[in-house]
RNA sequence: GGGCGCGUAGCUCAGCGGUAGAGCACUGCGUUCACAUCGCAGGGGUCGCAAGUUCGAACCUUGCCGCGCCCA
């Protein structure tokens, strides 16, 4: 016997650990089913599970339950990514927290350290998804830094330099001063600050007295000029193009250059350009053939390119004595405040520097061109369609890719130096040696380069890597291409784009053949979530207050495309009661026998309740699987809901209950089965969204079963029983019982007071119909007896009901006038009703030209409005007449 | 500056050519043998504004107003 209340947390428990251990989740145990195979992003090691990840592990996972109970031989592939910076970065807090650092303890013993970390902390994020049901194969899961994966990283590196898409290169990279490494340009954040616009008055050289003002927000960078740009159309300078000017403090000569990257419209519209630490400058730099002045260490420190007075501040102390510098020598023309954007590191939050330095770049736009062509020609499909533009923009705009880091944790790269600067890449360091040899002679000594991959260099090969390439693995030729990817919109660039070139490259085939980009959870503010502002809400909590399965529900249920989500507890909570209602439902299933299906055929239901219950399943079924096929999560979940809450508790379970208890065996036995075999089937169409109360209930109700719910099947081929007539006939019913009810509660009819209800006017068809329903009619409208009559009797209630007119003889109880009012209120509504429907019959042009079913529609509308009227006007008159 | 998206009931959102829906909140009634984490009934919206297309527009087009995000 079920207990009265559901508690979900003992039952979750029970059946996640039930599945694992029974292999429920494994790939492989339907070798002749068609396979289904989604890999899961792999989250931060260093991460815990937030909002963002429940949702998108949730549709992830029922997407995977789905095909899984569609019969498919699926595999949700896990695991987890290495995550250098943040990695390396838990780490040595650490150390620094014991008073060492990674430089004293040395490189080795600093991975050791890493992976001890790892060993120790690098799992919370796995159990945390199996709290929330995550059916993944757990036996496969992976990490970047595993051996053989690692190897499949170095693989991809050698293979793509071979191909000469791989190469070192001088270029600007974005710095981090604080981490001392190289980052991605989407690591960086560009952030509004207030700032100061600095003009400063450069003397020109051979006209004393001369000066050329230039505005920079940047005033310490000015040591490193290299020249004045003025823009070529720009009158105010033409006399100065070619001359040059005598860079104060730096003392030196200067050009003054004409470039259109010289805006005539801001400040003075000549501007200083200092190619080595700005992007812009850099390319005015190389066209110009400018020289380059490096002037910070790795530090942001300024180095003995500059001035020794300058040597060794920090950028900011140097930017003090800049300013007061030129101040002394009067070459400050004014100083305004501004506000500006400047790039701040996401990790280290501090301002990154445009730095020279050698790195490995991969040719990105080379790779880029057949993932572009993957997406044109819908090899690859973006759901919704209109993240393809955000891909396309990007793709199409790629810059190199620089995958060099300068830190410890990661895939070190492949590549060793000679002594004098040659460089070998190798898979191994003796393939090094050898190609080395074979160049330099016998006796050289190779260095081998100490910087890592990028994380996400390592990650691009996700989909085929995990399925054991380079290794012809019987799950790489089953698996890949995957089915679909899900994940948000901020990982389309960092993640998705990469994945896209490296599957095509190594693979030949697209990684994926959908991608469902997902919503982000937003707070209560419509603030993007993040630990920096403190505004995380956290799944587990939802989860061990709600249950998890009342946190998947909410999260499907919320996932419309197009749109972030704001979530809300009262949600959670609200999806919390419906899992106890269904738990009721099954308790009342349970209490009346109707567990069992076994060997019942649907098509053979004879009761028109039974049949019209067994249609409105079918519709549902089919209404979930095509919402689920078009990744309609929320039309899916919903579509469920309501059958199952506001069809079969609202109406089912009443309508049956007079059946259940009454002495007709064959009806009672039917009804039984019936309501029986569609529970069976609304536990499975909810499973995947609520996996562990209907496993539990699937076990709770089937007399002993040999099977999982998990692994059982999704409802199919349903359509034929849908019978049109039970269902007209049926929802005839509920109109009745809906309209006594409304006029009863309207007219304050006392709950507990049975009356007569009168018909008149009743076709057969509805004489038959009130004689079938009698029972359940007179229970749930509360009502003493139901007959006809042939004159509509004084004194009473009255309400239509397509052609027949009933009526609730309640002289004695109800207040003439009031009635006399909810009469003329109806019949003015109908009125306007009918004013509206001929507005549009008396327009020829919509008799002409709306569709013959549209026109067609309208009228019945409106015979049926009128006849109503007509029926109600004459009752209004009887009253008169009484009163 | 370029791009994307959003403004629908008090709140959170569906709907995207045939005249408005859900959940929550709110009001009234209810301890009927599955469920008060409940039931029954009800109130509440000129669908941001304006013009256009159409027999017909929340839905399509254009402009405007307000908000958000991404890229410079």
């Amino acid at each position: 016997m079920l207990d009265k209340t559901y508690d979900p947390r003992a039952i979750e428990a029970k059946w996640y650990k039930h599945w694992e251990e029974t292999g429920a989740f494994d790939c492989g145990r339907r070798p002749d089913a068609e396979p289904y195979c989604i890999v899961l992003p792999p989250p931060n090691v260093t991460g815990s599970l937030h909002i963002g990840h429940a949702l998108d592990h949730t549709i992830q996972d029922i997407l995977i339950r789905f095909e899984r109970l569609r019969g498919k031989d699926v595999l949700w592939q896990p695991g987890t990514d290495h995550a250098g910076i943040a990695t390396q970065m838990v780490v040595e807090r650490q150390l620094d927290a014991e008073g060492t650092n990674r430089r004293d303890l040395g490189r080795a013993a600093f991975v050791e350290r890493v992976w001890k970390w790892k060993a120790e902390s690098g799992g919370t994020i796995t159990r945390q998804m199996r709290r929330l049901g995550a059916s993944c194969d757990w036996r496969r899961e992976r990490f970047t830094m595993d051996e053989g994966f690692s190897a499949a990283v170095v693989k991809v590196f050698v293979e793509l330099h071979r191909k000469g898409l791989i190469y070192r290169d001088k270029r600007l990279v974005n710095w981090d001063p604080k981490l001392k490494t190289a980052i991605s340009d989407l690591e960086v954040e560009q952030r509004e600050v207030d700032g100061h616009f600095w003009h400063f008055k450069y003397p020109v050289d051979g006209e004393p007295g001369r000066y050329i003002v230039v505005a920079t927000t940047r005033p310490e960078t000015m040591l490193g000029d290299t020249a004045v740009a003025v823009h070529p159309s720009d009158e105010r300078y033409q006399d100065l193009i070619g001359k040059y000017v005598l860079l104060p403090l730096a003392n030196r000569r200067i050009p003054i250059i004409a470039d259109e990257h010289a805006d005539p419209e801001q400040g003075s519209g000549a501007i200083k350009i200092t190619p080595a630490h700005d992007f812009n400058d850099f390319e005015v730099g190389k066209r110009h053939n400018l020289a380059q002045i490096n002037i910070f260490d790795d530090e942001a420190r300024l180095n003995d390119n500059t001035p020794a007075a300058y040597c060794g501040l920090d950028r900011y102390e140097a930017r003090k004595k800049v300013v007061a510098d030129l101040e002394a020598l009067g070459l400050v023309d004014k100083i305004e405040p501004r506000q500006h954007t400047m790039p701040y590191g996401d990790r280290s939050g501090v301002v990154i520097e445009p730095w020279l330095t050698d790195q490995w770049y991969v040719d990105a736009a080379t790779l880029a061109k057949e993932a572009i062509a993957a997406v044109e020609d819908g090899r690859t499909a973006f759901v919704p369609k209109t993240w393809e533009k955000t891909f396309f923009e990007w793709m199409r705009n790629i810059q190199p890719w620089c995958v060099s880091r300068q830190l410890w944790w990661g895939h070190q790269i492949p590549a060793w130096y000679a002594p004098d600067g040659t460089v070998f890449v190798a898979e191994t360091e003796d393939e090094a040696y050898t190609q080395a040899r074979a160049k330099l002679g016998n006796d050289v000594t190779l260095r081998r380069d100490p910087d890592v991959l990028d994380t996400w260099f390592s990650s691009a090969l996700w989909p085929f890597g995990t399925l054991g390439w380079p290794e012809k693995t019987p799950e790489l030729a089953r698996y890949y291409p995957t089915n679909v990817l899900v994940t948000s919109f901020d990982i389309i660039f960092f993640w998705v784009a990469r994945m896209m070139m490296d599957g095509l490259h190594f693979m030949k085939e697209v990684p994926f053949k959908t991608v469902y980009i997902h919503a982000l959870v937003r707070d209560e503010h419509g603030q993007k979530m993040s630990k920096s502002k403190g505004n995380i809400i956290d799944p587990l909590e939802f989860a061990d207050k709600y249950g998890a399965d009342a946190l998947r529900f909410t999260l499907a249920a919320l996932e419309t495309q197009g749109r972030d989500m704001k979530l809300a507890e009262k949600r959670v909570e609200g999806y919390r009661n419906f899992a106890t209602k269904l738990w009721n439902a099954a308790r009342f299933c349970e209490m009346n026998g109707a567990t069992d299906a076994a060997g019942f055929d649907p098509s053979k239901a004879t009761l028109t309740v039974n049949r019209w219950i067994i249609s409105e399943i079918a519709r549902t079924a089919s209404q979930v699987t095509q919402a689920l096929e078009a990744f309609r999560f929320s039309d899916a979940a919903l579509g469920i809901y309501d059958f199952i809450w506001g069809t079969y508790c609202d109406w089912y379970v009443e309508l049956i209950k007079p059946l259940l208890l009454g002495s007709d065996a064959a009806a009672k036995q039917e009804t039984q089965q019936t309501a029986a075999w569609v529970m069976d089937r609304m536990l499975a169409l909810l499973h995947p969204f609520m996996p562990f109360v209907t496993e539990e209930l699937w076990h709770a109700l089937g007399a002993k079963r040999d099977n999982d719910l998990i692994l059982s099947s999704w409802p199919t081929g349903l359509d034929a029983l849908v019978d049109s007539a039970a269902c007209a006939e049926m929802q005839w019913l509920i109109k009745l019982i809906t309209e006594i009810r409304s006029v009863r509660a309207e007219m304050n009819v006392p709950p507990a007071a049975k009356a007569k209800l009168l018909v008149q006017g009743a076709s057969a068809i509805t004489r038959q119909r009130l004689l079938t329903h009698d029972d359940v009619l007179k229970r749930l409208a509360r009502l003493e007896s139901v007959a006809a009559t042939d004159a509509a009797p004084k004194g009473a209630v009255q309400m239509v009901v397509d052609e027949a007119s009933f009526f609730l003889p309640l002289a004695d109880i109800i207040d003439i006038a009031q009635e006399q009012a909810r009469l003329a209120k109806t019949i003015e509504k109908l009125h306007a009703e009918i004013k509206a429907i001929d507005g549009r019959l008396n327009n020829p042009n919509f008799t002409a030209k709306a569709p013959e079913a549209v026109v067609l529609e309208n009228r019945a509308k409106r015979d049926e409005a009128a006849e109503a009227a007509a029926k109600l006007t004459a009752a209004l008159k009887r009253l008169e007449a009484v009163g």
